[in-house]
DNA sequence: ATCCTTACCGCAAACGATTGTTGTTGATAA
DNA sequence: TTATCAACAACAATCGTTTGCGGTAAGGAT
């Protein structure tokens, strides 16, 4: 049983295959009762269009690329969920490209971006990534680009994070708020814009609220197990009041710790945490969280990339370089009073 | 900046496409000389071949289809990477395909699959899923097809599990050892065959060790939340000894519930779960496991479609419906004595 | 009777690569 | 000198679809 082309169909009724293509997509030289009696037969046959061949004709094809660190985490996943339910309603379809958090990894998949023609790319930079010149053969073959979550800052490319500074900001002040004095906090990989941001809003925060940094009780981490030796760390020579968490990998490795050292969350401290949510329940207790949607980002970024995709088409230009920050909602649970 | 194709080299030197395209794959047609000397002209214009020309010569292309339940799960992504790792070897592209667990959904992705010409189809079935009539559209064109995790038993297929049946048994005889007498249990939904061959290992084992089946710590749930619920239920009704938890999911739900309680892990009830391991070693306590390592699962199943790949361009059937099961290693930790 | 629209539809090139067939050399054997 | 045979390359068809350019017929206007 092979494929049906348009061939198959023209020898069907006589007509020839350029008449086929017309009238499938409504062309105003064909006859309405011609078009009527092809595609019947089209459906009769169950004439779908080849891929390939649009795809050469066309230079390009309906594939999205993600290209992201790692999608063993708690946040890409539901990035992809909120991407696909997009994507796949406008008939896109989603090509997953890990980097492991490697430069070198980053740089091959935007090749293989570029040798599959894809019509637009999503990228989450890796940990490595502090420039933007990778990307400049993607913008030289004209396909839309969008940097979501890890980033790379003052690039020219549109962006689509969370308001990472702001969220942050209102973590502190929220712990400030319920009682804190002395705040501490566990960030990710250091020199990642994301991690800069978010530093930055609660370094800002502190400083608002006439609160001293504490750069002691201040610690950068790289995976779960390795907030969980920090935060030990931590806890056992200091005694903050609030803990700000970064990611839910962060508390992931935190809880644990604080645990361990025999305190009580919320009396002995408050924590807060930048998270998915759907983790941050399931914690001991539930942590009080910035619900960082993973589902949302998604979704906006899919959209995004559609409206690129067909603003391309319409010869719109795409240099428009938004700069998109979504809003985050607080959700609150025992781990803060 | 557009992409130099075979045509372009071909004027370049003053030769015929053909002889391009024969001196590139080193055909034995073309002289030493001319080779040498069309393979460094390619180099020097970063000739890279057209993917979407390739398609339609060849009829199918490098991407693998991946048709999955949900990849917002604690298991598919580590699938995903460790399927991945073998892929981008191969020089073959990941498609991700998800069916929200609906087998509407699953049987349009198996037509997205076919109509992108793909390599190969690896598919985890939805929870609604319980025929193989949707595969045979596959089947007829000749795409390898290897199910994995959530299979359909007695499928003419290829399938990739872990021995659920004797992982559950080992587990229940673990519980068994450590001094567990009354031990309950909390299973995903009911009809699916993962389900069924985790229950049967369970029952199996405890009939073998003399223990009565008690129905009514007998759970079977849909999400973690409802494992919240019904772990609460059963501890509240009930005083089971040991818990065996049949998923991460479950796990994430039930350990707050015995929490909740007031029960002590282990001394007043043991748990071991079937894990990937991940969450398993963050829990409070840390669970013991059987490790389901989705990386391994990924892995195996990439190498085992690119070998049916080959197998069929070999002309060799691919009639083999091969049936595996993997080891899993049981991991203790502090949930069990 | 001749010219011009309008409505319909076919021809053929093009997208980039592969491959069976054919053709042209030059060298060797008869 | 001529037939033979490598060795080497070009030609052209093919994969399925799109699309610019013609081309034909019917009908109306002149």
């Amino acid at each position: 049983m092979k494929k049906t082309t348009i061939k198959d169909i023209a020898v069907k009724i006589g007509v020839s295959p350029s008449t086929i293509s017309r009238a499938l997509s409504d062309h105003p030289d064909i006859s309405d009762s011609l078009k009527i009696k092809i595609q019947e037969i089209a459906r009769k046959l169950k004439y779908r269009p080849s891929a390939a061949a649009l795809h050469l004709k066309r230079g390009t094809n309906k594939n999205i690329a993600l290209i992201l660190p790692q999608i063993t985490s708690f946040f890409y996943p539901s990035v992809i969920h909120g991407m696909e339910e997009i994507l796949h309603q406008q008939g896109y379809t989603l090509i997953i490209l890990p980097t492991n958090d490697l430069y070198e990894r980053e740089i091959e998949n935007i090749d293989i971006a570029l040798d599959q023609n894809v019509a637009g790319v999503i990228i989450a930079v890796s940990k490595e990534t502090n420039n933007t010149d990778h990307f400049v053969v993607l913008q030289e073959a004209a396909i839309p680009i969008i940097l979501i979550d890890k980033i790379i800052e003052n690039a020219n490319i549109t962006t689509i994070t969370i308001d990472d500074f702001k969220v942050s900001y209102q973590m502190v002040q929220h712990l400030y708020k319920t009682g804190c004095r002395n705040i501490a906090g566990i960030f990710g990989k250091a020199r990642q814009s994301i991690t800069h941001q978010r530093y930055n809003g609660y370094a800002q925060a502190l400083r608002d609220l006439n609160l001293n940094i504490l750069e002691d009780q201040v610690f950068f981490v790289n995976s779960s197990s390795d907030a969980y030796q920090k935060c030990d760390l931590l806890l056992s020579n200091y005694s903050p009041d609030g803990l700000y968490l970064m990611t839910d990998e962060i508390m992931l490795g935190a809880m644990p710790a604080i645990n361990k050292n025999g305190l009580k969350v919320p009396d002995d401290i408050s924590v807060i945490a930048i998270s998915d949510g759907y983790l941050a329940q399931y914690m001991l207790p539930r942590v009080s969280h910035m619900k960082h949607d993973g589902y949302e980002l998604g979704n906006l970024s899919a959209q995004k990339i559609i409206q690129y995709i067909n603003n391309k088409q319409h010869n719109i230009p795409i240099n428009s370089t938004e700069k998109i920050m979504m809003n985050t909602n607080i959700v609150l649970f025992e781990s803060t009073r």
